[in-house]
DNA sequence: AGACTTTTAAATGTCTGACAAATGAAAATT
DNA sequence: AATTTTCATTTGTCAGACATTTAAAAGTCT
């Protein structure tokens, strides 16, 4: 492990980069102890800042955990689902934020993915789920329920069917794409027809799933993908209206993303 | 953005948190630069290093990217399709490295998220994509090639696939999925019958694709599927059979991770 | 002897102050 | 007008110091 100071990337940087390599070579196991960041310091021939700009780095990818005291220090974490995920969400949504991602686009993936669980959930769903997707449903069905609190139960709804898949890998893929997109789908207000359309599916799904018919899941699903994408077109449809009238001129397709973008400067 | 000193998640990590509230929720946006460290240092009423760590949270998440020199300083990154799936990899592996996920799971996972998009790449393919997977189909064939190479060659015709779906969010999430696999995938040795296996239907998927046959391509990712998980089940039977040859108690179940674990200390 | 309290050492968290290096803008020079 | 030099700004790094936390070790009392 050694470090060039010459190079331009920076030394926290190296030297964080140089520890990453450790952990995934498996050099560094899993609940391993670091050295003391005085000893690193020696080691890498770096002051302590500088050490501990590189374990800040790592601290927030949850690569180690640091705890103070008396044999205390840095510890190489167990990388949890949760963590992953977590860190999972925060890229994804940043991602769509960011690159003027279509909600075509996102919308598509996103039902692409939960298609792809359907038959397993159809087969290996446990009571567990159900109870919640019927719940889920429950609540959906009042209508005193903001749209924010609407969309949250939703996210929670198509959890508990990708939960239903019994892997904690998919689990952990799909629950993230679909919270990455939670803001997305906040942009739309719901109707009450629209919210009766959207319940009226999630209980088909349920009820498809309650009876492991895999292919049924998968078409209600498809029907749910191109209602929410009508949904979105007519919103976006309604504010591009709003925009041609103050007279801004726009993109005149449809589907482009619906959150506020700054234009792109690229570098 | 106020801190609380007397917090015990630490200053650096609040402060960091501030910052990444102020990207998400757009008060900060693309390309903006932030005030600089002193000023940064004197407004949330800490020391310089303090921000210093908080940034290189930041910077490790491809939130920011700094510069140095006059009218340098941290600015707002756009975080692009390949950093996002740069991060994805890296955590993903170490979440397979780390959890005694087993290979079944992994590669269930890996196939259903691929056949997700099989009708879609069958529908849009481009001559692109089928170049590209006929090239490694070649490649793959080569007698004198590394089970590190053939392995690659596989990671690349199955990116060129996901690719043809012609949806980047797809492919971020894919792609990096089956690159997460790899250092799975490389613990199997090759032989020459099952290579042989894997290219015909490697070539059968191509053509399937090249006909726009959705419906073959999956049922070809499934036999693919299933072959990979019968392939890694003979190799973990026989490092069992040495294992118990040398004594030591073992799991006996065939289907736990290939990776070596250290024993699981829950926290 | 055993249980409880106090001490203590090690480690991280933070601060102050300083210097080096890079970088672009403005000023000076040719 | 073009080029070079100067210069201020900002990040990168370092050194040393003190505060705070923590668990082990030593001490004390019953």
């Amino acid at each position: 492990m050694k470090i060039d100071p010459e190079n331009t990337a920076g030394l926290s940087a190296q030297i964080a980069e140089a520890i990453r390599g450790s952990i995934v070579s498996g050099a560094l196991i899993v609940d391993e102890r670091l050295p003391s960041e005085a000893e690193l310091a020696e080691q890498f021939e770096v002051s302590r800042p500088t050490i501990r700009e590189a374990l800040k780095r790592l601290a927030a990818q949850s690569l180690i955990r640091t705890q103070r005291g008396a044999f205390g220090g840095a510890f190489v974490n167990r990388l949890s689902y949760e963590d992953a995920r977590t860190q999972f969400v925060t890229t994804s949504t940043l991602l769509l934020s960011m690159n003027q991602v279509s909600f075509d686009t996102a919308c598509e993936a996103r039902f692409a993915l939960e298609r792809a669980c359907a038959p397993m959930a159809a087969a290996r769903r446990e009571p567990d789920q159900l109870a919640i997707m019927r719940a889920e449903i429950a609540r959906q069905s009042e209508p005193n329920l903001s749209d924010e609190a609407f969309c949250a139960s939703d996210v929670t709804f198509h959890r508990a069917l990708v939960d239903g898949a019994q892997n904690p890998v998919l689990s952990y893929q799909l629950s993230g794409s679909i919270e990455a997109m939670q803001p997305l789908m906040n942009m739309i207000t719901f109707s009450a027809r629209s919210r009766a359309e959207i319940v009226a599916i999630h209980a088909n799904i349920a009820g498809a799933l309650e009876s492991r018919d895999g292919e049924a899941t998968m078409s209600h699903l498809e029907r749910l993908e191109n209602y929410t994408k009508k949904l979105a077109h007519t919103v976006m449809a309604a504010r591009q209206k709003a925009r041609d009238g103050k007279g801004s001129a726009t993109l005149a397709t449809g589907d482009r993303t619906l959150v506020s973008q700054s234009e792109a400067k690229d570098t």
